[in-house]
DNA sequence: CGATCTCTTGGGAGCGCTCCCAAACAGTGG
DNA sequence: CCACTGTTTGGGAGCGCTCCCAAGAGATCG
């Protein structure tokens, strides 16, 4: 097992006594060969502990088995930690139970952005998972100009010309259910605390919050604008507790404004949920141990990646036009704030 | 652009009107080239948009420029999101500065770390770095067989007989700096809320309590174990108090634990730090939004993992033998609860 | 001025694999 | 008994690159 030197296909093929081809034909799951043959020859490759090479593979059959995972580091601070994770979690999980690799790269700048996209277009890798573009990246053009199949995670804010395969969470109808949510539990004051609305994030969570009030006959919107930060949680609270005393329900868009905003409603006088509901968004890890327990909107972020995955699969293999969109569902978890 | 074959050495040697080696030793910045003949290719690589082909170059230098980051799944949500997260970009960085890819790799259970550790044996990559291993993996001596170097991120429990290359956070430094800065501050009553017993975190965190202890002549040791949870801090926390009610400062090994020690000493009648001073450990993304800021320690996950593929890195190109083991130092983030 | 040395350069060999063509073989039917 | 079919097999070609040897071009020197 000391080898510095591999056992290799022709190795296998002289101990089991055939041809080159035969072994390939075996390693490959062909049908093409007798049982007796196969039989021998997969023992001749447990015996050697032989191994295929890649590198001689891809080389031969321009598949390199390989995915990219590209993450724009800024905004992966903002993404908060956990949902990040996750989507690399399960695209690492459905990757794998194809028989693919997960490349992990990151590009912080515009300028790496365009480094990257030059490098993948080399056809190093099979296709490329994107996560959280930025609003100008070249990225998708590049790689479809060079017909490197591309997922991306997230819509980005400026929609792109080219057709391009979308796996979404729905940020709309999160907000709506959380909204929902308050409405259907009997608050007749709802308002949001909105995340800043350069943001799709932040855009979206509000139109759903608009959607669910509408839906229920009302216009009587209040809204101040966060940015998903604790500090400007506290600030927006305030701001929406002083333009209404009486609301009963307020929709926050990140989880982060939301603890903000329990304490923050404390601290004027507030409880929390007998006088006003409160609904976050993300379900961050401390969310359950906030005062009260935050009740929240979940997203399926290792669904997403997986999703991710999945789709690009599905499009390598098929090699299908056109533009995929999938849009994933978040859920409401209940705790007590709401 | 749009061509489905990239352009090959060949063309660019072509179209430069020099040989194949000579591309290829522009290519890879071999100084036995004159300038003249150096710009004429260089220009014909842009203009072709040339990407060298890794499989090929694989093929015949033998070796990857890839390196293989193991993460064992189940111990990763103990580890807390951030922290993993953050070793990975760490590793990320560092490598792609040097030219390497990381791929990323995930084994739950020891079935699929035996499965990994055969396919990683086969020189897919030209070395692993691993985290947060089992105490029976055998990964570290299945690659040692086979000659794969491999770099541990956070020491095992059980020390392996292979040598290994370890690059570990200072558990018993960090608890011993909060425990000090309890002490510093002229709390006398210092007690310490553990972590699990049969997971290195724990164990030295524990040790690092105790030694600052002893280092201030004291013996008056005061301990609850916990498991880093949240709810196992709350019970802990609540043990503490009954066994000394007067004590008047506390080291927690996790923060989930202290955020979960603040507001059960709230609740308790003690002020924080006013009655009772509080450290945490981990420095979680919401512990300075505590009530009060979690004093805390901030262990450097990031560079650990620059530091891992360092070490790797150094290894590999120098083959060097015997074992290294770097050990990073964390530091007290000072906010109000201390 | 030819011999010798140094700096560049071209290109054959070969890395380990898959693809594919042709050969070998075993049946089948006329 | 001879085409003819279908199955199984062997192995040449070639993927794009680096390595390395030998040859060409100057430069230097006796």
């Amino acid at each position: 097992m000391n080898d510095r030197r591999r056992p290799t296909l022709e190795m296998v093929a002289r101990r089991a006594g055939v041809g080159r081809g035969t072994v390939s034909r075996v390693i490959n799951g062909s049908d093409q060969v007798s049982e007796a043959t196969r039989v021998s020859v997969m023992d001749a490759v447990t015996a050697l502990g032989y191994v295929p090479n890649r590198a001689a593979r891809s080389l031969v059959t321009q598949r390199t088995d390989t995915v990219a995972l590209v993450v724009s580091e800024p905004e992966d601070r903002l993404f908060a930690q956990p949902f990040f994770a996750e989507i690399v979690r399960g695209a690492t999980a459905e990757l794998s139970d194809r028989g693919l690799q997960l490349m992990l790269t990151s590009a912080g700048s515009e300028s790496e952005h365009e480094r990257l996209g030059d490098y993948l277009s080399g056809r190093h890798v099979d296709g490329v998972l994107a996560v959280s573009l930025h609003r100008d990246s070249v990225l998708p053009d590049t790689l479809a100009a060079s017909g490197v199949p591309c997922v991306i995670g997230g819509r980005p804010l400026g929609m792109r010309h080219t057709p391009l395969h979308l796996v979404d969470i729905d940020n709309v109808g999160g907000a709506h259910t959380a909204t929902r949510h308050l409405i259907d539990t009997g608050r007749t004051r709802v308002a949001s605390l909105t995340g800043p609305q350069d943001m799709v994030a932040g855009v979206d969570r509000l139109r759903g919050y608009r959607k669910a009030l509408a839906e229920s006959g009302r216009d009587d919107e209040l809204i101040a604008a966060g940015d998903f930060g604790y500090d400007s949680g506290v600030a927006a609270m305030r701001a929406l507790i002083e333009a209404d005393p009486h609301l009963d329900g307020v929709f926050v868009a990140s989880d982060l404004m939301a603890l903000a905003a329990l304490r923050t409603l404390r601290s004027l006088g507030r409880r929390v949920p007998d006088d006003v509901a409160v609904v976050g968004y993300d379900d961050v890890p401390f969310s359950e141990h906030a005062e009260p327990p935050l009740t929240t909107i979940h997203q399926p972020a290792e669904r997403m990646g997986r999703e991710m995955a999945r789709v690009l699969i599905d499009r390598v293999l098929s090699g299908g036009t056109g533009a995929t969109e999938v849009v994933l569902a978040t859920h409401l978890v209940i705790r007590e704030s709401a």
